[in-house]
DNA sequence: TCAAATTCATTCGTATGCAAATGATATCAA
DNA sequence: TTGATATCATTTGCATACGAATGAATTTGA
């Protein structure tokens, strides 16, 4: 819509130039938030197909206690990258489902202490193999060598 | 927390291999779903900084309406990878807000045709140049031949 | 032609995701 | 020591996201 689908070529140069606040090359499937948005979108997929039993956001917060053991709550946050508000209702529905539990810091009083429950412990265990197959079937379509360039320039903007 | 942190050298070998289960090397900082999240997380915060009158999902809406012009909900949803209940509620926000407007198709009457109004078009025509900084901005930390590569590959996994 | 299958939109329920405000606790600094 | 500042957790409100179920309208195929 936003205008006629004509070559540069046939347009007054000066019609051109005073049009220009909205570019032509402007396409919603070339920026990189909808492609990340998209990639994302097939990973997530990927991940339901395979891991039904938890979310991606309660897995990452599973295997991250499994990787660092009792922490305080937001500093699981900040492991793994999520907001204190968000990560209280992830902790709260995996307590709810007696994977984790969690309790009052004996000396610092502000901190709230979550831990793997012994349920937990086997359920990540169990998850992480799983999980591993996740990251190869969303990395399928390319090379190993096209895999090491993507994860670092990721990494850069990330 | 999953086992003590020891060099593999140090570890009986036999011990090593009965473990392999849980591999030492699955580490959610290293896979692809929470680098892509990541990644996502940077961009919504550069969106969020630059454009406040909108959340990135209207104003892709909105950018893909000045695309293509007048479509059925539902074709929308599938140009901007938006599934149909969650297009729906943004496209009522962008209806409450006179940005949009829609109505039944007249011979199909399942199709509900979505437009933009004449404020949803002079706020998009406003806000695309602002988003191509944004897609800039993203992806500064990269050099331009970088940046060919990463969406290369990235749309190979989208 | 007409019953079965499809398509489209809507609704419901659950789970992120994040900004902002609030209260409890801890730390810092004059 | 104590008032200002900072940290942590919680709550609220709003906006995606998406599976599943439902109803209306259309298309298909025997």
């Amino acid at each position: 819509m936003g205008r006629p689908a004509v070559s540069i070529s046939s347009v007054d140069p000066v019609l051109v130039e005073a049009d220009e606040a909205v570019p032509d090359d402007y396409h919603l499937q070339d920026q990189i938030g909808f492609i990340l948005r998209k990639a994302n979108q097939r990973h997530l997929a990927i991940f339901a197909a395979r891991i039904s039993d938890l979310t991606p956001p309660q897995f990452a917060a599973l295997a991250k206690l499994h990787e660092v053991g009792e922490t305080s709550q937001n500093q699981l946050g900040t492991l793994i990258a999520m907001d204190a508000a968000t990560v209280k209702g992830v902790i709260d529905r995996l307590k709810a489902r007696g994977l984790v539990d969690y309790g009052k810091h004996e000396a610092d009083k502000r901190l709230l202490m979550v831990k793997l429950t012994a349920d937990g412990f086997a359920m990540i265990e169990r998850l992480i193999p799983l999980a591993a197959q996740i990251t190869l079937e969303t990395l399928a379509p390319l090379t190993a060598r096209e895999i090491g360039t993507l994860m670092r320039l990721l990494g850069k903007i990330a």
